[in-house]
RNA sequence: GUGGGUGUAGCUCAGGCGGUAGAGCGCCAGGUUGUGGUCCUGGAUGUCGAGGGUUCAAGUCCCUUCACUCACCCCA
């Protein structure tokens, strides 16, 4: 074998391929039903979208961007996520100009040049949803609750949801300035010491068991938020349990990117290995600004769906995987038999029969084993005997039982038993 | 970027202290020249991840390298 698949990613493969279609679908579904409308954009953007979006500061930025230059000498970066080019999106077609909230979600590739290890791939899929141009506690709520939705809808019961709020710019600073003067006194390595400077509330985040001792006694934005923050997570939660969504108050949950501000929130789950995350998102009401857009208050989320799936297979929701398989098999004898079951398996399959046959000029033995193979319930056998008679034999390949049925009538026939 | 584990047939894996490669499943063919599954018989599997070294001899020992995998950092 001489090509593989680039480091850090795998091909999806029948049957899994179509439990994955299942999951985006299923992701998806609750925000469509809620109005959200379809967006594609660009696999890559520039750069600086990304610099300035997610934040340099960012692992995401500073480290695992898959970022190169075209031919032209631009710099254009695989998108590591999906929020910035909506907003672009949003701001470029003049979308915020209309009815508000915008509310739109995407399915697609993300990457992210990381090493891999269980449930952390560098092309990985997620499906994300965003409502943007309102600042309404409900707003955040309801696509929590979607968020969720999809979840449960995939049979998940071990998905937990973590909320938190990270303030806004008015109690944020005083919050961030507070934590910094914590963490400036422990002992801490010198990444994790830059880390206090730029980006202090990751370090909330530090998975370390000798990070963690330290940071038992840190101050909590819980206890730093504005009077008007306050209230706005206080409806956000309420919203949530009136909709009967269980979540825990997570204070130390942070996000690892810069655009986030007030409501966050983590979907986990404890069968991905050692990542926990399986979704999440946020309100980012400074981003638009930050793109060179008007205020533009949004939420959104991203829900992984390779995580998802290995949720799923944690909790045992993927066992009876059903192999993909057609209703009728055609097995051809001799190439005119071959010729006329071509034409049949078209016409069957236009009167909405799914149908194959048996290719690479096998022999009757070899046919019948593909049509056993292929699950499919119905085999047609068709040689110059049947064809001289204008007919072709039926088998009914559970019972075995097979009937000669006139080959102008077998299209109705098959109808009528596969319903 | 750092650390651990693992690389042998399509898949899952054996292979004692170095002696020239094996099983199960799957695949193909036949038993049955117009009939699948079960059964029986037979067959093909391979640069033993790659490169180098030690040795009369390396899947096995040594070095290097690559890949996979798990974990850290971080995140979906």
């Amino acid at each position: 074998m001489s090509f593989q698949a680039p480091k850090g990613t795998f091909d999806w493969l029948p049957p899994r391929s179509e439990q994955v279609l299942a999951i985006r679908e299923a992701l998806a579904a609750p925000a469509r039903l809620a109005g959200y409308g379809y967006v594609e954009t660009p696999v890559f953007e520039d750069t600086q979208l990304f610099a300035r979006g997610v934040g340099e500061s960012t692992d995401i930025v500073s480290k695992e961007m898959y970022t190169f230059p075209d031919k032209a000498g631009r710099s254009l970066t695989l998108r590591p996520e999906g929020t910035a080019p909506v907003v672009r999106a949003v701001l470029q077609h003049g979308l915020h100009n209309g009815r508000l909230p915008v509310k739109v979600w995407y399915s697609g590739s993300q990457f992210r040049y990381e090493r891999s290890q269980k449930g952390r791939y560098r092309h990985f899929w997620q499906v994300g949803a965003e409502a943007l141009g309102a600042e309404d506690p409900a707003l955040d709520a309801e696509l929590i609750v979607l968020g969720a939705r999809g979840y449960s809808s995939l049979g998940l019961t071990g998905v937990r949801l973590l909320v938190n709020s990270l303030g806004d710019k008015t109690c944020r600073p005083a919050y961030r300035a507070a934590l910094q003067a914590f963490l400036r006194g422990l002992d801490l390595d010198e990444d994790t010491r830059s880390r206090v400077e730029i980006n202090p509330l990751r370090v909330l985040d530090d998975k370390r068991p000798e990070v963690r001792a330290q940071l038992t006694g840190a101050p909590l934005v819980a206890d730093h938020l504005c009077p008007a923050c306050k209230a706005y997570h206080e409806e956000v939660r309420s919203l949530l349990g009136a909709a009967g969504v269980a979540f825990d108050d997570d204070p130390r949950l942070v996000r690892g990117l810069d655009y986030y501000t007030r409501t966050t929130f983590e979907f986990v789950h404890d069968g991905l290995g050692s990542q926990s995350a399986v979704g999440g998102g946020g309100r980012y009401d400074g981003l638009s600004e930050m793109l060179g857009g008007p205020p533009l208050p949004s939420v959104g989320w991203a829900l992984g769906v390779d995580r998802t799936y290995l949720a799923m297979e944690a909790e045992g929701l993927l066992t009876d995987t059903e192999q993909e398989h057609v209703q009728v098999y055609g097995v051809p004898l001799g190439d005119d038999a071959r010729r006329r079951m071509f034409l049949l398996v078209d016409e069957l399959r236009r009167a909405g029969v799914s149908a194959d046959m048996a290719f690479g000029g096998k022999g009757l033995k070899g046919s019948m084993k593909g049509a056993d193979r292929s699950g499919a319930r119905f085999a047609l056998i068709l040689g110059e005997r049947d064809l001289a008679a204008q007919a072709v034999q039926l088998k009914d390949l559970t019972t075995a039982e097979q009937t000669e049925v006139p080959l102008a009538q077998v299209a109705d026939i098959l109808k009528g038993k596969v319903q």
